[in-house]
DNA sequence: TCGCACATGAAAAACTTTTTCATCTAGGAG
DNA sequence: CTCCTAGATGAAAAAGTTTTTCATGTGCGA
């Protein structure tokens, strides 16, 4: 298995880690995807795709690839251990609330609030985080809301509408 | 005991659920904290007041006080099960990563943001979450980063220094 | 004051996350 | 190309968190 034939090889690479098998299998996983998985949806989803993966390493491997910016860990209102693939931007995400899909954007005008936020308040702020949600095109007529930790799309990478 | 007496106890009952000594207690210990407190934190400074509460009312009454808006459930980079006492607004926080204290603001002029992503991504946005990191003005020249699970004030109201 | 629907809490169950440690392997050295 | 080893893996166990259950308690309207 050469770097080269591993989407993801070269940027692991770089991050100073090993390319693994399991850690090319989840990040694959991830990047497939078009909404945000947890972590038992991405073991059974690289097992799905024949390949042994222990849980521990599912921990192990999302935390390395979050901390290396290749995904992201996406915060829902209820529980934060869930991730998605990432984009160009800082991380910010729209989020569809039926069906999932994650949507990074990165042209976050906070400047002027920052501002007048830190002035107001004499804090020094480093950072911040921002997440919309909503629902996408084609959920906008949807009944109601899908049960929150069904996975999305495990895997398959098909252009979906709505892209920055 | 008369609702007079409680602070909270014409909100809870507004929100049509009963006054008890447990949401008292909860409820008093969240607003006496300048910083966000977990459901352990939360059992230990109301144990710690000399009142009797269970681990599973803590769990069920913080629900039900953030779901009355009493209270606020604080996301941080690890963990998103902490709580807050809840301002005016509607609820967006700038927390110090050092010391934990907590100030709401509500002004997030995001409607320029929020039509710029909406038209370019066709959701429709329903709901935004923002959250503000960085040191308050008594910890701006701090060493490290304070244990981030430790509590800050448990209890007793002093005014702060900083407040919108 | 009474009564009961709602609330509590101890215990157990269910679930999640971390730790441990023996084994494996990616990838640089030779 | 083969060898070697630090880093990676994973099964099992431990630790921690959250939910469920159900008998008992109590806020508050009648």
């Amino acid at each position: 298995m050469t770097s080269e034939a591993v989407p993801g090889g070269e940027r692991l690479r770089a991050g100073g880690v090993r390319l693994t098998r399991q850690r090319a299998a989840v990040l694959a996983v991830i990047e497939g995807s078009q909404g945000h998985l947890g972590v038992r949806e991405v073991l059974a989803a690289v097992r799905k795709g024949r390949r042994r993966i222990g849980l521990t390493t599912v921990y192990r491997t999302l935390e390395v690839l979050a901390s290396l910016n290749l995904i992201r860990k996406v915060h829902l209102r209820d529980g934060c251990q869930r991730y998605a693939r990432a984009g160009a931007g800082h991380g910010h995400h729209l989020i569809c609330s039926r069906c999932g899909r994650v949507v990074e954007f990165s042209d976050c005008r906070l400047g002027a609030l920052i501002q007048s936020v830190a002035d107001r308040t004499q804090f020094t702020i480093e950072d911040h985080w921002l997440e919309l949600f909503g629902r996408c095109k084609g959920c906008r007529n949807g009944r109601g809301r899908m049960r929150r930790r069904s996975g999305f799309r495990e895997t398959g990478t098909r252009p979906g509408p709505a892209a920055p």
